[in-house]
DNA sequence: CATATGTCCTGAGAGC
DNA sequence: TGCTCTCAGGACATAT
């Protein structure tokens, strides 16, 4: 499931292929599953065609093309959803394809799977775009301690489904919020209001740790097998994971408590009790 | 307003 | 072996 280090190596992946090149065209591919959400409707996305792609973002855990034009597409993965430049897993989920104009006599193309179908793609004027930057919290791999603390400070939730709400910060997901808090030392169910100082600047430290490490393993490809580089290859972090998924083994910090799983507002957590408090 | 719950979906894995 | 069932969690809509 896509999260910040995930969408952060889709981005780097597919950045040649259609950086500052000519969109040549783009075509919605015939499919038979539940059809990806696109919005306002695909029929605004002709207008993308020869267009240069100036600058490709990422937006907490969304993927911005932004568009000579003054349009900027944006890509939500959500689940399932894969940015490639090589062959995608299976053709029948294939949403997306892109061909960019490299040279006279060259193009690529960039694609878009998605299994689920739970992916969105949205063409955004500038005023939309502004928007959307407004109701995120700030960018999750280069958070502030200041800018983490004003954040918590607007809610009496628990820390970790805290850490997963876009609008308080951008990018953490439910793999990584788990891990930021393992490293941070500070427990899952602790509430946001009640936190020190101090151990909100663990865990905007840990945020940034974490999540640069994942970035440099290019992201986490679980059992599923689902989360692929631009490339279709695994991801590198999930042989990294101190907690997640690893419920009854052994903390690999205090190497004395077994790690526990639990339930937050209908998601996994995984913690270790003996260390994080 | 602040939080919690329900919803979409596919396929891996569990359990019988 | 082969079937049915549960579960995974992104963001948003709806409920409390």
């Amino acid at each position: 499931m896509p999260e910040l280090p995930e969408v952060e190596t889709m981005l780097r992946g597919i950045r040649t292929a259609c950086e500052g090149h000519i969109l040549q065209s783009l075509q919605f591919l015939p499919c038979t599953r539940k059809p990806i959400t696109i919005n306002p409707d695909r029929n605004a996305f002709a207008r993308l065609s020869g267009h240069q792609l100036d600058r490709l973002e990422r937006l907490g855990k969304r993927l911005l093309m932004h568009f000579d034009c003054d349009l900027t597409m944006i890509v939500e993965p959500r689940m399932t959803g894969l940015m490639l430049v090589a062959d995608p897993p299976t053709t029948e989920h294939l949403r997306i394809q892109m061909k960019f104009r490299t040279s006279q006599a060259d193009c690529t193309t960039v694609l878009f799977w998605d299994r689920r179908g739970l992916g969105t793609v949205s063409l955004l004027v500038p005023a939309e775009l502004q928007a959307l930057r407004d109701r995120l919290g700030p960018d999750a791999l280069t958070i502030t301690t200041d800018s983490l603390r004003a954040a918590l400070r607007k809610t009496r939730r628990a820390v970790k489904p805290a850490l997963l709400d876009q609008q308080l910060v951008a990018g953490v997901g439910n793999l990584y919020a788990s891990e930021i808090l393992h490293l941070a030392g500070i427990s899952p169910r602790r509430r946001c209001h009640r936190l020190l100082r101090r151990e909100v600047v663990q865990v905007a430290d840990a945020t940034r740790e974490i999540l640069s490490i994942a970035v440099r393993y290019e992201g986490s490809t679980l059992n599923d097998g689902t989360y692929r580089n631009a490339l279709n290859q695994d991801g590198g972090y999930q042989n990294h994971h101190r907690v997640y998924n690893r419920e009854g083994q052994l903390c690999p910090t205090c190497q004395q408590t077994v790690i526990k799983r639990i339930v937050q507002t209908q998601r996994s957590t995984f913690f270790c009790p003996g260390c994080q408090h």
